[in-house]
DNA sequence: CTGTTAGCGCATTCAT
DNA sequence: ATGAATGCGCTAACAG
């Protein structure tokens, strides 16, 4: 009845065996008659045997397990990253333990610590808001535990990264909005420290030159793309002395909220303004006909990242180690004419 | 340089004192001197040494680590909960092993053995669609690791469970739709082995009942509630010979892309036709105007689930074993109205 | 094919 | 206040 606590060496009393044989047989090792094999792995699921992984993996010194940081779990792109990343895991024989660092630069110092003390194999970083330096990846580093950024990443030497092509995606945001004839194109810009916001604000930039379109610094609204963010930044535009005819989104957390605030002033979407945003696929499933969105493949991304990140590990990379895998991100405008949704 | 495999016992050599010493000094023990225990983690620091977690859990028996189950991470309202999960488990010393079921009987048997051999000391699960019976969960039981059910739930004796009042929700849903004038109510109904999908479904024919409007079966649709469910739904209620004027939707997934497919074929919301759908934080946020939400407070019931789980580990529970806590769901009705959007 | 022995890294009892 | 000895549960090297 009390199941508790059942090891090996209770197995092998039972059985008249050691309790190396009972070991051997539970892994299915030849060195093994099947016959006893079989009394072995029957009495072991009689008694509701389950192998101790913290013994077994401090004992074989592997643990097949990789360590995941995100921002924020909730968020949608990370959720789906990681779901990427468990797919390739899972089917690799991984296991994975996920963090967060809630976008503190403490608390991702602090799950760096965590990951090592549980002797995790590899990690999957997307850094915080707050991270601008990589000392505190060094400890992985000296431990040979390789690392690969996704999304949010730094420029570590000898390290690889998984992204969006940023650049590209702002550049097709904007000219999307210029081709659609918006001639005073705000921008709300995120943390300039990550590279993601940075390249989204290059991409910006190049598309009003390839447009003659003159770049004015009062259309750049800077903050962290909350909430709270894209409505001070709808009042702020409605309050300038101009029209402001497109607005392009680093993020759809802001973009959403300012369409909000926007529709409650009585703005019309895209009549009076045309916006583009980043998003992901389960808001761009629901979001305003209106608002155009820049899909990111959080999945695929995850995905490989994990599978970088696993072929890493296993030191069957041909000494590609500092690889930048850029994936594309899709412009994806909303209107009633889009027929074949939603299928499978 | 090379910090690799740092023990207590190299700290030891070094200072010429015990790794028991090493141990204490590292483990904050009184027992020793402050001189001895500053230079002890002094040379810690300098070596980079890193606690193995696994030899230290194994040796304490005990390794302050609950595990998760969900069908699927990326479901805004199970990341959501997890983020509760965390928050709890953070604050209270646990760490966390996420696991997703993907909606299979077979990973989620799968998932409690993973969770069983990494000597997890509770478990919060919400089970698959596919899970009817609790026979997998069984082993937790003997083992006496405490296990708590939040959202989707079974009956098991002696097992709590956090779970938002469906019944109620499906109720109000009903009856709202009722109150703006709908007489040709459809549902959208999930697996009916889930208390869940009951409980709202129960809730649907009691508001239908207490406003004396006939049921019917005509207008139950019974799926599991994907995307194309709810294109597939939308299409059937098109077809039918009279008018349907509302819809409850006992998951958002199903009620937006049915939501789309209507708008697709000319049927304006909520003219034509209103609908209640249960739905999650993010979406609301960018819902279309005309469709009414119950919003599933995920993180709180996360929350709640982690402290009743930890309490219970604790031993803290004053005999209260088999607990239903019941949060409460809200319906939202979005509207141009609604002014005072988005505050903090 | 199976048993014996040893030790992964740590925390803890008992001794001094 | 510190050291010595032991073992958590498992696997692997070496015997036989």
């Amino acid at each position: 009845m009390s199941s508790d606590k059942i090891t090996i060496h209770d197995i092998a009393r039972i059985l008249n065996v050691d309790s190396s044989t009972v070991s051997r047989a539970l892994n299915n090792s030849p060195r093994v008659t099947e016959k006893t094999k079989n009394r072995i792995i029957a009495k072991a699921q009689e008694l509701g045997y389950q192998r101790n992984d913290l013994a077994s993996n401090l004992r074989k010194n592997k643990t097949n397990t990789l360590g995941v940081i995100v921002p924020r779990i909730s968020r949608h792109f990370f959720s789906s990253a990681i779901a990427g990343i468990e797919e390739t895991a899972y089917n690799l024989g991984y296991n994975v333990i996920i963090c967060q660092s809630l976008e503190q630069l403490e608390r991702e110092q602090n799950t760096v610590n965590t990951l090592l003390a549980n002797r995790v194999e590899g990690v999957l970083v997307s850094i915080s808001m707050e991270t601008k330096n990589y000392e505190h990846f060094e400890g992985l580093r000296k431990r040979k535990i390789p690392f690969v950024f996704f999304d949010r990443h730094l420029n570590v030497p000898e390290t690889s990264s998984v992204l969006i092509d940023d650049f590209q995606a702002g550049f097709d945001a904007t000219e999307h909005l210029i081709i659609k004839g918006c001639k005073k194109i705000a921008h709300f810009s995120g943390p300039m420290d990550l590279e993601i916001y940075k390249n989204r604000f290059a991409g910006y930039k190049a598309a009003l030159l390839k447009h003659h379109i003159k770049f004015n610094d009062e259309l750049i609204f800077n903050s962290r793309l909350m909430e709270q963010d894209g409505i001070e930044n709808a009042d702020k535009i409605i309050g300038l002395p101009y029209k402001v005819d497109g607005i392009f989104s680093a993020n759809d957390v802001a973009a959403i909220s300012a369409l909000q605030q926007l529709k409650r002033n009585d703005f019309k979407i895209p009549e009076d303004i045309a916006i583009v945003g980043f998003s992901n696929e389960a808001i761009s499933a629901v979001i305003e006909p209106s608002l155009t969105t820049i899909n990111q493949p959080g999945f695929n991304i995850g995905k490989r990242a994990a599978e970088l990140l696993i072929s890493q590990i296993s030191g069957n990379n041909g000494s590609v180690i500092d690889e930048k895998i850029i994936i594309q991100a899709n412009l994806v405008e909303r209107d009633s004419s889009q027929k074949n949704q939603g299928n499978k």
